[in-house]
DNA sequence: GTCTATATGGGGATAGAC
DNA sequence: GTCTATCCCCATATAGAC
């Protein structure tokens, strides 16, 4: 957690040191990352992190709570407005699978920040367990049942446990785009970018809406 | 790379090894393992690991070779054979998608070992970035590039661009599944299994081969 | 091939002056 | 709030005896 607030002068300081451990984080993962890499870059004396933020972890725990929850809110937002437009009707499917991938992508195409965060959140599950486990119950799994709660609605002749599969399927496919690891590149000899969200994102709802879609071949 | 075998008893200690630094690498990363750790799991000495494999990379190229080649082999043959059994037509979709996704998914089901080792080939890309280089060229890259070409055959509306989009999100997707996040357990809310490897490959089969038929909404 | 002992370096965190 | 200096631990790797 980020210490409460006492001066524009702490603040300033903490906040550069957030943006630059963001990066660094996201870049080499939290093992891998020194708190002295990430004072040298910030240029900020290496004790300062321990004064704002008790120690390494904490610093993490707040890149990353910094971020995800505005995440999470846009997602709650886009979800309430789709019901709001669609009155007492199931929610379109493309527009849940919109709520669901669009704030992410939409933070990793603004900046280098967004970029670099987003990358960071796919490798959550890579980092030391309790970490992991701590951000992820915390911020993202209340969000994900409101999701599967809709699908119902929307897919009432699947299913619950197809349509989670599912979603889990939409997860692990928009973190690994936006992980931009280089393969998009590689395979296509350069025709397509993975940096390249606005053609992502069509090309996501594309194929996820009709693998949704999908006649189940099991209960 | 393994040294020349020159012993049974130097083989034995080194296959131990492999095998107790496949499952703390998956587990753990690359940077977070220790040589300590693996040699006391192992129940081997230290400095056998410098003996038998150089250095701690050494031992991470050996590992992920060891098993990877057996994946990139067996994709290969159920390439061919699906050729094979088409003759000159192009290979049937679900044909193509099991080619791919089965041989890690098999893998992944079949013991401690083999279930680790996806698990690490699915984190590769968020290793230091020399390791994931030298790895991803000499062993992946060709493999993949041949499934490329057989979809085009297979999917002569589809620009080479959206292919190599989808083909991307089949690997996020499999790998998301593979690595076993727990995410799935949660959002089903016990429901479903992440490790239930028969019911996880007909609901990707299912839902890929849709998402690959959708038209495309981009050229 | 296998061991012990150790060289060498880098990491996170803190004490205490300013 | 910010700095310097330093503590203490743990990592990889190797030298050299057996």
């Amino acid at each position: 957690m980020v210490k409460k607030i006492q001066s524009p002068t702490q603040n300033k300081t903490a906040t550069r040191l957030l943006n630059v451990a963001e990066v660094l984080f996201s870049e080499h993962g939290y093992a891998v990352t020194t708190v002295r890499d990430i004072a040298a870059k910030a240029k900020v004396n290496q004790a300062l992190i321990n004064y704002h933020f008790q120690n390494k972890r904490g610093l993490f725990n707040a890149v990353f709570e910094r971020r995800a929850t505005i995440i999470l809110q846009e997602r709650i937002d886009l979800l309430n407005a789709a019901r709001e437009k669609s009155k007492k009707k199931p929610i379109p499917l493309r527009d849940l699978i919109f709520a669901f991938v669009y704030p992410p992508l939409r933070m990793a195409s603004e900046d280098k920040g967004g970029r670099s965060f987003v990358k960071l959140q796919a490798r959550l599950h890579n980092e030391p367990k309790d970490i992991e486990h701590e951000l992820r119950v915390k911020l993202y799994d209340n969000v994900s049942l409101k999701f599967v709660e809709e699908l119902k609605r929307t897919l009432p002749k699947l299913s619950q446990t197809t349509i989670c599969w599912r979603l889990i399927f939409v997860m692990g496919l928009y973190l690994y785009v936006a992980s931009n690891t280089g393969r998009l590149e590689v395979i296509s000899k350069g025709r397509a970018s993975g940096a390249d969200l606005t053609r992502a994102l069509p090309e996501i709802l594309d194929f996820c809406e009709q693998g949704f879609l999908a006649p189940a071949t099991q209960p």
